[in-house]
RNA sequence: GUGGGUGUAGCUCAGUAGGCAGAGCACCUGGUUGUGGCCCAGGAUGUCGCGCGUUCAAGCCGCGUCACUCACCCCA
């Protein structure tokens, strides 16, 4: 019989990923609750129009790279390719925002893009995912910023980049598109690359951070972004830089910053990484004031972000994982029933490690336990059963001693309350 | 959707001009009567991605196919 294999872009993760993956989501769900985030859990399915209303009738991401098929009685629906849509109609649907102030809400699991592979991209991954809503305080959009930069620090991650932009509000924003246009319309196209040439009629923004040379040197005097905003939008994002200098953290002002989905407006920010190929961001977000609305919720504002759990996973070393506590060696076959129980005593103490399932020599099974890592192998022996005794080997330092099998506890560090 | 690269042992990869299938790591056993890491000796391990073709002979050449991978596009 032939073997079937996962599809394409689809990944199994076993240890050590899956373990780094775990110790990400628990890392996000306590740093965020310290912000006041509370978790919810969404459909992965969704009503294709959900993501079409959102997201962009326009973007690649709604014309090209959904997972969009329909149900048994005809229903389009759609594989979430993002977040925020489906927490956001979780949160209009539940009817809960009534009062003053703002919700917080995390998010995280799997999601769906039809797209080529590639490193740090695959059909499913997985995101961690920020939002705030009800509010289109400056201090949030900083504190959101903060908040992803604090959970990326606790994760240990450097050399990252954090980058800033205002994409203006739907008041200036086709002010600085005309501008745009304008611009475009003066230099010569026929010099710029075949993309460019489309995306200067279908996404002018795209043109200015294209990575061809030539296209980079035509577009160096283009109109700005930032010149561009209203008053409004321009003292929103002065504040909202004002804070995060004062909390001193570094960012990057990138007025050529652009966002893929179409509902961002003001504050975006991006967290890229030099480290891991081509697919850079491991994070970004911003505020989407209109969107709630849109989608037939209350004119309420909001901000977020997502991070790519596993770009996030190519820069996180393996050495944060846990090693664990003991593995008992067992010597002799009439030991195994002992040796069984009393590594399940320790278990039931919180003690994590393992057990030898056969009699085998000393010797390999102390290679056992130095592969693994424990701090402490245990042996049990003709010698130790007899004398209701087991052995106790610290292996970082090699000292080693016999004990009674009643005062294993104790001699691991367990303290009694 | 487009372009490049790669498929050989569990992993990373050599394999010359077409002539018996290789190394390192990892694994197992022993060197030490019950002691890990370092060292030494020995050992097991293959649909050379798959199919067809050329040839006395194919891991190697040709055609096809599948998979993986990197990049473009796009994006977290």
């Amino acid at each position: 019989m032939s073997k079937i294999q996962k599809i394409k872009g689809f990944s199994d993760l076993f240890s050590p990923e899956s373990t780094i993956h775990t110790l990400m989501e628990n890392l996000a769900r306590q740093v965020f609750a310290t912000y006041g985030c509370q978790e919810v859990r969404v459909p992965i399915l969704e009503k294709t129009e959900l993501f079409a209303r959102s997201i962009g009738e326009e973007t690649d991401v709604v014309q090209k790279e959904m997972y969009t098929f329909a149900d048994r009685k005809g229903r389009s629906l759609t594989m979430r390719p993002e977040a925020t849509a489906g927490v956001l109609r979780a949160f209009i649907e539940s009817g809960q925002y009534s009062g003053d102030g703002s919700t917080k809400l995390f998010a995280c699991g799997p999601m769906f893009r039809y797209e080529r592979p590639q490193k740090g991209r695959l059909r499913q991954f997985h995101q961690l995912d920020v939002e705030v809503l009800g509010t289109d305080a400056p201090q949030a959009d900083a504190e959101v910023v903060l908040m992803l930069w604090t959970f990326l620090s606790k994760l240990g991650l450097k050399n990252l980049a954090l980058e800033l932009n205002s994409l203006g509000c739907p008041e200036c924003r086709p002010v600085f598109h005309q501008r745009l246009r304008d611009f475009l319309a003066t230099i010569d196209q026929t010099q710029l690359c075949e993309d460019c040439t489309r995306r200067a009629g279908t996404n002018p923004l795209r043109v200015l951070d294209c990575k061809v040379p030539a296209c980079k040197a035509l577009v160096e005097n283009a109109p700005s972004i930032t010149e561009a905003l209203c008053s409004g939008c321009a003292e929103h994002f002065s504040q909202v830089r004002e804070i995060l200098d004062s909390a001193k953290l570094p960012y990057r002002l990138n007025d050529r910053l652009v966002r893929g989905l179409d509902y961002y407006q003001r504050t975006t920010f991006e967290v890229v990484s030099g480290e891991i190929g081509a697919q850079a961001a491991v994070a970004g977000g911003g505020r989407y004031d209109g969107l709630i609305k849109q989608l037939g919720g209350p004119d309420l504002p909001g901000i977020g972000f997502a991070c790519g759990m596993e770009r996030l996973a190519l820069l996180y070393g393996e050495a944060h994982i846990p090693a664990p506590d003991f593995y008992l060696a067992v010597l002799d076959s009439r030991a195994l029933n002992t040796a069984l129980l009393l590594a399940q005593r320790l278990r039931e103490r919180g003690f994590a490690g393992e057990v030898s399932f056969e009699a085998r020599s000393i010797k390999s099974q102390m290679r056992q336990a130095n592969k693994l890592h424990v701090k402490t192998c245990l042996v049990l022996g003709q010698d130790e059963m007899e004398k209701g005794q087991i052995m106790v080997k610290d292996m970082a330092t090699g000292v080693q001693k016999n004990i009674g099998q009643d005062d294993l506890e104790q001699a691991l560090g367990f303290r009694k309350p």
